[in-house]
DNA sequence: TTGAATTTTGGTGAAAATCACTATAATTAA
DNA sequence: TTAATTATAGTGATTTTCACCAAAATTCAA
């Protein structure tokens, strides 16, 4: 045990002021045509404007953080189902370039979430200026501030929680066959990820879905059975390392 | 694509202004006595004077947040073998009384950051005023702000990062018996994990050990041979998942 | 209408991994 | 010199993984 001093502002370096920033990562996966999309937005104020950027906004007074994440998500897309989690906070001084211009001079953090929404539901919503499109993942321009980075770091994420966690589930339908289950996976991971019919194997073994007993035909080939995720069943198995690919 | 809103100021939710904090969660495994330790200092001002907290400091100008972090640290305790990242943001409006009581309304955001060191060389440093000790993970006292949540977030994050990286090697000395691994692992999952003889298998399968041939006697039976963590074997394995236990 | 193509479902068996347990070697302790 | 202790190297039953196969139930197309 020793004697330390406590954090307290020194003469000599003077505290930085904040403005912060949350920023989302939002991918959402159209299964119809196999393709990994994450939402853009354009900027239209400098700096970076006409620049195409991750959706973001200041947080407000009173709000949390998870607040400003679900408000920027609900000002661009109309959805009910998605996952949402934190994933990093970018503060590096110099990362925003209004820090060198403004006077006052306060460092812009960004605390970024990261989205995983259901696409069929995910109405982009018309507002007054500004565009948000979807982008593939192959597709992605050069971003404002250091939103590339922040993207793959969202995108690292993605595909580790696919693979440890049950977030898949969150953005299919109530009731769905294992084949989009597999195609959600394969769109996310690349397509030879692993074999259909041991996939299928591994994911029912884990034992939290239920086969309702449904048949529905998808197209061609014999019908598929309807499945829907046991919520009671998964409770036992959520701090439990688990993998499910 | 549709036409949305540029995040910015709205005249009736102005936006916040933030102070931003550094706090650390520091642990450490003292081997010899088999236990898991956290650090924490006293702190000597309002708010919560006299009561344990995290470590922590505020962002200064021009510093970036990991800094910020290495900085608390150094100034806490002598240390060359470490492993540090980011754990998460705590930014909940009023989850610090001073946003309350000072005028200018102010929040307090705390990114945290999460810390493995090596005991031998952890020297507790002297400084003016204020305490500093290693509290046993089992006797860890109520601590000022959330920061009991923020450890026990942090002690979450340990145990999975010593079941998926190697950060254990960040904290051994450069030569180790697969003993002292063992040892390291049980001290932070809990004893029976696993067995002893199916552990040093299935870490030496990993194949980033190398065997240096030096044989060492501690204490009692036969001496253990010293093993080296070699990087450029571990290399290729970075990105790949793998299971440490 | 009828066979081909397609898709689901449920396998099989070889290879690999897991895991409780055993045996032997090399040292210290007494 | 013997016992205790620890390191190391197995062993073998069980489980898991994984490439592959086959039947069932449908659509598709001639």
């Amino acid at each position: 045990m020793s004697y330390n001093p406590q954090p307290q502002p020194h003469p000599k370096h003077p505290l930085a002021e904040f403005k912060v920033g949350v920023d989302n990562v939002i991918f959402s996966v159209d299964t119809a045509n196999n393709r990994l999309l994450a939402l853009l937005v354009k900027r239209l104020q400098d700096p970076f404007a006409n620049s195409w950027s991750l959706p973001g906004t200041l947080v407000r007074e009173g709000e949390s953080l998870e607040d400003a994440a679900h408000r920027i998500l609900s000002e661009k897309i109309k959805v009910e189902n998605l996952y949402l989690e934190q994933l990093y906070t970018f503060g590096n001084p110099g990362r925003d370039p209004r820090e060198a211009k403004e006077s006052f001079g306060d460092r812009y953090l960004s605390v970024s979430y990261f989205a995983l929404v259901r696409f069929e539901e995910a109405e982009l919503l018309f507002n007054q200026g500004g565009m948000t499109a979807w982008f593939m993942l192959q597709k992605i321009p050069q971003l404002a501030f250091d939103h590339n980075k922040i993207l793959n770091y969202g995108y690292q994420r993605l595909r580790n929680k696919l693979e440890y966690s049950p977030i898949a589930f969150d953005v299919l339908p109530d009731l769905f066959t294992l084949n989009e289950v597999y195609q959600l996976y394969c769109t996310i991971l690349g397509e030879n990820f692993s074999d259909y019919s041991n996939f299928r194997t591994r994911l029912l073994k884990l034992g939290f879905l239920s086969d309702t007993g449904i048949k529905v035909s998808r197209g061609a080939g014999r019908p598929a059975s309807l499945y829907r995720f046991d919520a009671e069943a998964f409770a036992p198995l959520k701090n439990k390392p688990l993998v499910f690919i």
